[in-house]
DNA sequence: TAGATTGTTAATCGATTAACAATC
DNA sequence: TAGATTGTTAATCGATTAACAATC
C-alpha cells in the first residue's frame, strides 16, 4: 500500500507512455491496454503496468486504459501542466535547428530566449527571437524564473556556461556537448551525443572494411 | 576465461571511454587509472573495470592504463578503425545542423550523401553536399554501401523512409523522429528525443507554477 | 455471470559494487 | 621489495518478468 519511490529508469519511460497516447488520440482510439502500448514500445506488458502502478492505478479491470485520461495523468505526473520557459545557449547550427523545433511546445515547453557571446550573432533573429547577448545569460533567467536550459555551444565552453546557468538559477539542463557536465545535486542533466550513439551501434555492424564496391574474393 | 558475452549496456559505455580518453590526451596526459575515469565519468571504478574485462585487459597492474593504448583499443573494439559512410535524410534545420556538425568525422563517421523529397531543397547546398533527391536513396545507399543512416524527418514520414533504409541494406538509424521504428532484429536503431529528456527531467523540478515573478504571498 | 485486463506480489534475471588475490 | 592498481569472483542490489488474485 505504501508506495516506493518510484525509480528514475521508471519516471523516464513516462514520457514514452505520452507519445504513444497522443499517438493513439489522433488516431481517434478512446481505449488502450498495456499489451498495445507494450507492442508500439517494444516494451513488455508487465513493466508499462509495473511503472504506472509507482504512481497510481489509472485502468480499469477487464477494460483497460482510458486514453484521454491517462495522458492527463501522465502530463500531471511529469509536471507538464504547465509550459515550462528554456533557455537556448548557443545560436550555430544546432541552436538554430532547436529554436525552429516544432515538438518542444507540444510537448511542455517553449524556448524564450536565445544567448550567443558571437558578436556578428547578437542581435540577428533566430526562430521568433533575436539573440541575446551571453552576457544578459543570469539577468534574463532570473527576471523570467527559468530553470530549464538547452546548452548547446561549443565542448571547450560547456562547463563554464553550465556553472554560469547553475549559478542563475537553472534546475535542469539538456546538454548537447560531449562532456559529463559538473553541477550540484540538485540540478539534473541529460546529455545527447550523436556521435557516442553512433559509435554504440558501430559495435554490432561488420568490420569488414573493404568489400562492399563490387564483391571481389 | 571463457569471456561472457558483453552485455549492450557495457558496450554503450564504451563511446564514453573514449570520450575521456580523448581528453586526456588532449590535456597531453599518457596514463590514467580506472579511478580518475570514473570520477571524469560519474561512474564508479569497479564498473569501468568491469565493462573493460569483457574485452581483455588492458591496464597494466600496479599502474593503470595507457591512455593511447586504451584509446587505440576501444576505436578497435567498436569498429571505428575505419571512416564509416553515413546517409543523412532530411535537410531541415535538423539536417542542416548534422552535416555541418563537426563532430562525426572524427568519431569515424562521415556524411556522404544528404537525401530529401522537398523539389525545392533538393539540388541546393548542404554543408560540402548537395541535397539529393529522395528518389535516390537506394541507388546511392547501394553502390557507395552505406550502411549507416540517420533519420532527420518529420514524425509522419519517418516508419516509411526507415521501411526504404532497410530495404536498401542500412543496419544502424540514428532516429530523431519521435517514434518506435519497427525494424528486423539484425537492424540496430538508436533514438534521440529531446522532449521526452526535457519531460523526464520536468519530472523532478517543483511543480509550483505560479511564483517566480516577484514573489507574493 | 463470464471474460478480460488490471495492479501487485513473488521469482527471476541481470547489472553494479565490494573485496581481494594477482602481479607489475 | 613495498606500493599500487588491475582483473575477476562473489555478494549485493535493483529491475524485469511471470503469475495470479482482484475486480470491473
Amino acid at each position: 500500500m505504501v508506495k516506493r519511490k518510484a525509480p528514475d529508469i521508471a519516471v523516464g519511460r513516462l514520457p514514452l507512455y505520452l507519445r504513444v497516447l497522443n499517438q493513439l488520440l489522433e488516431e481517434g482510439r478512446t481505449t488502450t491496454n498495456s499489451q498495445e502500448m507494450g507492442t508500439r514500445l517494444g516494451l513488455s506488458p508487465a513493466q508499462i503496468r509495473k511503472d504506472l502502478s509507482y504512481f497510481g492505478g489509472f485502468g480499469r479491470f477487464g477494460a483497460g486504459y482510458d486514453v484521454a485520461y491517462l495522458c492527463e495523468q501522465l502530463r500531471r505526473i511529469l509536471n507538464l501542466e504547465r509550459t515550462w520557459p528554456v533557455a537556448l545557449v548557443g545560436a550555430g547550427h544546432l541552436g538554430h535547428a532547436l529554436a525552429n523545433y516544432g515538438r518542444f511546445s507540444e510537448g511542455g515547453f517553449e524556448i524564450v530566449a536565445v544567448f550567443d557571446d558571437d558578436p556578428s550573432k547578437i542581435g540577428s533573429p533566430l526562430g521568433r527571437h533575436q539573440v541575446l547577448d551571453a552576457a544578459q545569460l543570469e539577468r534574463v533567467i532570473q527576471e523570467q524564473g527559468i530553470v530549464i536550459a538547452i546548452l548547446a555551444v561549443p565542448l571547450q565552453a560547456a562547463q563554464a556556461v553550465a556553472d554560469r546557468l547553475v549559478a542563475a538559477g537553472i534546475k535542469a539542463i539538456l546538454n548537447y556537448a560531449p562532456v559529463r557536465l559538473k553541477v550540484p545535486n540538485d540540478v539534473k542533466v541529460q546529455e545527447i551525443d550523436p556521435v557516442a550513439r553512433l559509435q554504440h551501434m558501430a559495435y554490432y555492424l561488420e568490420a569488414d572494411d573493404a568489400a562492399m564496391d563490387d564483391g571481389e574474393a
